[in-house]
DNA sequence: ACGGTTTTCCATCATTTGATTGAATCATTG
DNA sequence: CAATGATTCAATCAAATGATGGAAAACCGT
C-alpha cells in the first residue's frame, strides 16, 4: 500500500524520484510561478513531455514537492526530538538550533519552499498544510510550553513559529544577508547559530526562573 | 529637481501614482512573477497600454515599486526613533514593536514586498537594497549595539534582523497563521506585540544587565 | 474655438508557457 | 525472439503575457 509519492522516494534513482528532487530545488529557489515545467526539466536533463508523463500538470507536482518537504521537515524533527529528550530547557533549544540550522543549510531549498509558502499567496489546496500546525504542537509539547499535552495555547504557537521562523529567515535570506556581513558560509553559519541562541534562550530561561 | 518617483508621491491622484500605489499592493500579495501587468492595470481600472506609457516595462515598475516601499519604511523607521529617543533599552523595544506592527499591518504590502524580495531570488538590480543595510545600521545605533557610531559588527546587523524579520514574518504570514491560532484581527495584532515583547526583550536586557 | 500636446484605449504582435499528440525507444515477459 | 506495455522525446497547440502602434479622447494655453 505505497503511494506514487511514497514509491518515488524509496527509489531515488527512478525518473520519478528524480524529477521531484529537481522540483523541490527549482520550486524552493524561484517559487511557484517563479518556475517554469521546462526550468525543471531542464534540471532534471528530461524533456517537459516525460516531466508531465510521470506527475500531470505543474500545480500537482508542486503540491508534491510540498508534501515531500514537509515530510523530511518531520522527520528530521523527530530526530531532534531524540537528542534533547531530557536535557533541561536552555540545552533543548540550544541544541536544536544547531540540528535544525545544519540540516536546513543542508537542505536550503526546505527553508526556501516554506518561507515562500508563508508568504507567497500560492496556497491551491490548504489541506497540505495540516502538517504545520502538528509541528508546530509537536514543538510545543518538547519545549514544555503547554500545560497539559492536549490543549497548544495561541501564545504558544506563536513562541514556536517565532523561534523557527526566526531560523528559517536566516537560511533562505542567506544569499540576500551574508553578502552584507561579508562573511565566508562556515562563519554564516556559525554566527546564525550564536546570534539566535542570544536572542531566543534568555526569552524561555526567563519562564523557567520564575517558576522555581 | 524631482525625480519621476517624487513626482508620483506629490500628486497621490495623479495616473503614475495610482499606478504605483496598485502596484504595490499587486506585487506585494502576489510577488514578481506572480504578477501580470493586466492584473495591476485591473487593479487601478486602466488599459495596460496607460500602464506602460506611465513606467515602461514592469521591472522598472516593480523596482520603482520597491524603492517606494524603502522610502515609507525608512520614513517610518525616522518617526520611531524620534519616539524612542532617550528611553531605556527595554522601553526603547517594546514601543519600536508596537509602533512598527501598527505600521506595518496598515500597510501590509510592505512586509510583504521585503520578505518577498528577501527569499524569492528575484533581484534584478542589486543596487535598490542598499537601503536595507543602512536602516540596519540605523537601528543598530539606535539599540545601542555599536561601540563607535562608525562601525557595525556583523553581530550587530544579525541581532537587528532577526528582531524586524520576526515581525515582517507575523505580518506577511497572517494568511498563513492567524487561522491556525483561529483569532480575530485585533486579537491577533495584539498576541503577535505581546509575543514579540516576551521573546525579544530579555536578549537585550541580558547585555544591559551584564554591563551594570 | 483652435492647434498642439498629452493621455488613454483598442487591436495586435511576438514570445513564453503549460500541456498534448504520436512516433520512436526501451524494458519485460512469455 | 516476438509481442506487449511502459517510457521518452520531437513537434505542436492553445492560452497567457509583456509590449507596441495608432486612433480616439482629454487637456491646455492662446
Amino acid at each position: 500500500m505505497t503511494s506514487p509519492l511514497e514509491k518515488a522516494r524509496k527509489d531515488p534513482e527512478s525518473m520519478k524520484a528524480r524529477i521531484l528532487a529537481g522540483a523541490r530545488r527549482v520550486f524552493g529557489a524561484h517559487g511557484f510561478h517563479g518556475t517554469t515545467t521546462r526550468m525543471i526539466a531542464n534540471e532534471v536533463g528530461i524533456d517537459i513531455s516525460t516531466l508531465h508523463y510521470h506527475w500531470g500538470e505543474k500545480k500537482d507536482l508542486y503540491q508534491a514537492a510540498v508534501t515531500d518537504i514537509y515530510k523530511d521537515l518531520g522527520q528530521q524533527l523527530i530526530d531532534v526530538e531524540k537528542v534533547i529528550h531530557g536535557k533541561p530547557l536552555a540545552e533543548r533549544i540550544a541544541v536544536s538550533i544547531d540540528m535544525m540550522v545544519d540540516y536546513l543549510f543542508e537542505h536550503p531549498e526546505v527553508s526556501n519552499l516554506v518561507m515562500l509558502r508563508y508568504f507567497g499567496q500560492t496556497r491551491h489546496d490548504p489541506l497540505i498544510d495540516v502538517k504545520i500546525p502538528e509541528f508546530t504542537a509537536d514543538i510545543a509539547r518538547s519545549m514544555e510550553l503547554c500545560r497539559d499535552g492536549k490543549h497548544v495555547s495561541a501564545r504558544a504557537m506563536m513562541e514556536v513559529w517565532t523561534l523557527m521562523n526566526s531560523i528559517h529567515n536566516f537560511i533562505a535570506g542567506e544569499s540576500f544577508f551574508r553578502p552584507m556581513v561579508k562573511l565566508g558560509e562556515k562563519q554564516y553559519i556559525a554566527l546564525v547559530k550564536e546570534t539566535l541562541k542570544f536572542i531566543h534562550i534568555p526569552a524561555f530561561a526567563q519562564r523557567v526562573n520564575a517558576n522555581s
